[in-house]
DNA sequence: AGTATTGGATACTTCTACTACCCAACACAA
DNA sequence: TTGTGTTGGGTAGTAGAAGTATCCAATACT
């Protein structure tokens, strides 16, 4: 498969595709001569997954870049790899002071209500400690019981995707959990978003059908 | 207030204050003659806003500002207005074409086995159909079992945000749906996240502390 | 043999979100 | 009253991100 046909597979410009090239976002095909290469559908596949994960999950090409790596190339820790992905999400969040001995005060106070058992400077919570900051900073702080009722109903999600890994193959796992994590980021909220209108809906217009 | 002090104060340059002033984002201060005006506690907490949906939300100027407009001055209708909202949210979607008698297929599909009423054309269906096809484009398909799990849980948060309305201020709920809705987002992806590291910890090292 | 396409390189464009600078009008202190 | 500093208002410049366009010599196909 030529470069053109990779874009008019994809629906990408060749352009584009170059540029991703450049990137590394995408490998190089096989070179068949010095103006040939082959691409086949691991390239396809990586188009789409570079697309979907700039595109929809709204990630930069560095993220999507820093994700795509933590794929090909996974240390043999899920625990350590997932960590890495995490950190590449936004939003993006500054390394603690490594003299401060509460970093993030807020999220530390939440997991232990919350008896979660979680690395104190792990990437998550200095992203939660945000979430949280922001949204007192704007005048709607979130209270310890919403907090509560929020954590309980993600660790039901979270419990789903982790029992469904391949226990026995733990390259698959790690690609899975890596994507899974920033792929279905969209789907929650989607989700959320349309419950609410659901929900209000049947507030506000019971009778209708 | 002055300006320079309004930026003390929120630690935002008098510079992009002012620009946000051009923009639209924040309202202009009381004129005290042609080369003073006076700010109040109001644009503190604008300021902050606008932070808090530009930095920690990922929201762009132009969607902070159509949140930030029907926040100021919204329908009767909660009901529409939290559609509005939803619409500004990434990510952003296309006008479905209005001869497509089923523009959003799978997620259409999916709130009919979830037994969701939900208007057809809601903005969030957009989101969630571009959601399921980025996922499968890019080979982690979501099976409709692992959907319904993730509804049954964003459903039971949506419950949660929505029994605690305050009932007898229609403006105050307004508010108070539409800022949630977007300043909440962040804390649900950053406790979905911790979820997944505190299980994987679990279950990688059970023995631990 | 001739035309089209490719890889590789470089340059250019568009958009966003600031940031810097200027200036005349004013406020305030000495 | 005079000097110093700040303000509103405007214009212009910047940095980064994500492409997009163009050129070229080397092929590949017909």
């Amino acid at each position: 498969m030529r470069i053109s046909e990779l874009g008019a597979t994809t629906g990408v410009p060749v352009a584009t595709l170059k540029y991703y090239l450049r990137e590394g976002l995408l490998h190089a095909g096989e070179a068949r001569g010095a103006t040939q290469a082959d691409y086949d559908a691991t390239h396809v596949r990586r188009v789409r997954l570079v697309r979907a994960l700039t595109g929809t999950v709204g990630l930069s090409l560095q993220q999507a870049r820093t994700i795509l790596q933590l794929v090909d190339d996974p240390g043999d820790d899920l625990y350590e790899t997932l960590g890495c992905a995490v950190s590449a999400l936004p939003p993006a969040t500054t390394e603690p002071d490594p003299d401060d001995p509460d970093p993030y005060p807020l999220a530390r106070e939440a997991m232990e209500r919350l008896g979660w058992r979680v690395h104190p400077t792990y990437a998550g919570m200095a992203q939660l400690e945000q979430a949280l900051a922001a949204a007192s900073d704007a005048g709607l702080p979130m209270s310890d019981e919403r907090l509560e009722a929020y954590a309980r109903s993600l660790h039901d999600i979270a419990r789903y995707d982790l029992d469904r890994l391949p226990g026995d193959d733990p390259a698959a796992s790690v690609e899975y959990t890596v994507l899974g994590t920033a792929l279905y980021e969209p789907v929650v909220l989607a989700l959320r978003r349309l419950a609410h209108h659901e929900i209000a809906g049947r507030m506000l217009h019971p009778d209708a059908d």
